[in-house]
DNA sequence: ACTATCGGGACCTCCCGTTGTT
DNA sequence: AACAACGGGAGGTCCCGATAGT
């Protein structure tokens, strides 16, 4: 979890076991990912792994976690501040979701549900680490409703809901191969009595 | 798939193994399940396993996610007509799911999401599965709120809305390793601006 | 070993096994050939496997290989008498065993030496099986040969010289996946100093 | 099926593994050699078994094939330039042969058919191997027989004739558990029409 | 003579992590 | 930082044969 020497040249091959790993375990979990797969995908060195990665598999996903965890923080940050309209911007950012689950054939949803869901039970490091990262999208979202004007109180309870609401209807659509109950969603978020 | 013949006396043997596997696969997922600890739980012999199931462990995967989607279904059913105000009757489904949650030390989560979001993009067997189990829930779920008096596509929309909020809410719950997530939902839900 | 009741009625499911394990055993084998396979070739009902051969696949291949060689031996004494030239039967002989093992993808070669060459050092049963169909076509191919002028001794090397050489072919064809090599052993036995 | 870097030093594993397949397999043939039997029998470590034959035991096979017949491939020429007599040396070669057998309780018979006869009909790459070897036999045979005097054709022809010949023999010689079909066509291929 | 289970033991495969060497 | 090799332990699968009941 430490994280790496902060700045000097990009250590491409500790980059791209944890990419590799990130894509794969959004994909297919922790379990069904074998290391031998990430090694294939990263294309860097096999010998390399345990030197970067002495904690093994398992510091490989709590590090891919929240590797994969801040990249969609920047992004949901950058959607939630793309309009002065709340409503607009939650439905540009299911869109985006709904964007990328359709062009990966419903394989890529959420990077962190699946695998907290999985190993969340077996290893603290990393429920930790998915727990960090579901922290910090919600202080982003809160942030961003009390700008709204709701008490910080209210924020953080609206901002739970959103995201829970995304997340459940990222698994629905995954589990139908369709992107109907992230619609059903983005509209009741928007358009109900909600996005009012 | 096929169920065996319908109901004479239940064959304990088949029965042990699927249900030892929706409560192992509840907790660790499909991958992190392995075949002997099935084995194991369910007290029944091992060497009946292939016998009662040919297609292995995803066959086994996908009986239990039917199995477990139909025993919820029914306590669902139960808990949405156990009152007028459907307020009180989701807020009573949620106060069912955190209590399960966390008698179980945040293990037991959805038995359905797991399971779909691990192995969804592995075997179509389990994603027809999963779906099916959602699908049922939508259906009691939407039925219930055309009862309140929502027109058809609305219910479908707003019964989605409820599952994926709630669904989310584990997942986030689960990670925390606090019913925290669960709360907000259920207030949102149930005094916010849709519970009205 | 001991053979089924004479003759009342054929004994469908018995002889429905052998039949199967002959063809399958002389395609693969022994050891790849597994008696769920058979079952399911025969098309008899599996419970009965055990009644018609308590030895188990021990039993079972023995059998086959008695009734695949006695079959064969029937063939084999219906081509040598079918003409007075000795190098035209064994010609038509070879062309016969070609045949078959082409029309088949050249996946039918003897029935016997298969089973023999891995089954022998396993199993005496299967063995002394093997060496009694050898032994059968021997005095076939002999009794011909002292037909044509040989005396008993010089046909019966000469019987044995001609078995082991089409025995032979059939595995450099199948080795090979072309005739050639069984057409090969043809001229020499027939238009060689041999068929002279 | 690519050899490792062609000649450092040998690592030992890797022949160990190959000799022991070898081996096994010339007794049992494939189906029942089993691969923890390989290993026990190497004394290499078990580990490194797929580290060195990714492709498992077929890979294995189809090697221990290639490397038994090259090696026997060198006794032959060997034995085939021991005189200049022909006759002789076949006489030779086939008593090499039958020494090897009654040594090892009929156990030991040709490396190359066992294996043939089992896994052609299911592995392209043991087949293609075993082809080979035949291949580089007849090649060592068919050069004898050219300095013989026979033209290239029958050079050809009669090397595989006599090949198949000893190939049938050790077959039937392995189904009585006696020398005597390998006897049989010694003297008919060094005293009979043939040889003379 | 046939059915439906049972019983446990191997089968091959492959994985994760380590070691010594460079 | 990287490599080749090791080490041993499961993983899921499936098989052969038995058993109890009909």
């Amino acid at each position: 979890m430490a994280e790496p020497p902060p700045n000097r040249q990009p250590p491409s091959s500790r980059t791209a076991f944890i990419e590799a790993t990130a894509d794969l375990m959004r994909r297919q979990g922790y379990g069904a990912t074998a290391i031998s797969e990430i090694v294939a995908l990263s294309g860097a060195p096999k010998g390399s792994l345990y030197f970067h990665f002495p904690g093994g598999k398992e510091q490989l996903a709590a590090e891919a976690v929240s590797s994969a965890g801040e990249r969609l923080r920047g992004q949901i940050a950058a959607i939630l501040s793309s309009s002065d309209d709340l409503a607009v911007c939650i439905g540009r950012l299911i869109d985006a979701l709904a964007a990328g689950l359709e062009r990966s054939d419903y394989q890529r949803g959420c990077p962190i549900a699946t695998v907290t869901l999985e190993a969340a039970s077996a290893s603290e490091a990393i429920r930790v680490s998915a727990d960090a990262v579901f922290g910090s999208w919600l202080t982003v979202l809160a942030a961003r409703m009390r700008a709204d004007g709701l008490d910080p109180a209210a924020a953080e309870r609206r901002a739970t809901f959103v995201l829970s609401a995304v997340e459940g209807a990222l698994i629905l659509a995954r589990a139908r191969g369709q992107l109907e109950p992230l619609i059903a969603v983005r509209q009741e978020l928007t358009a109900g009595p909600f996005g009012r």
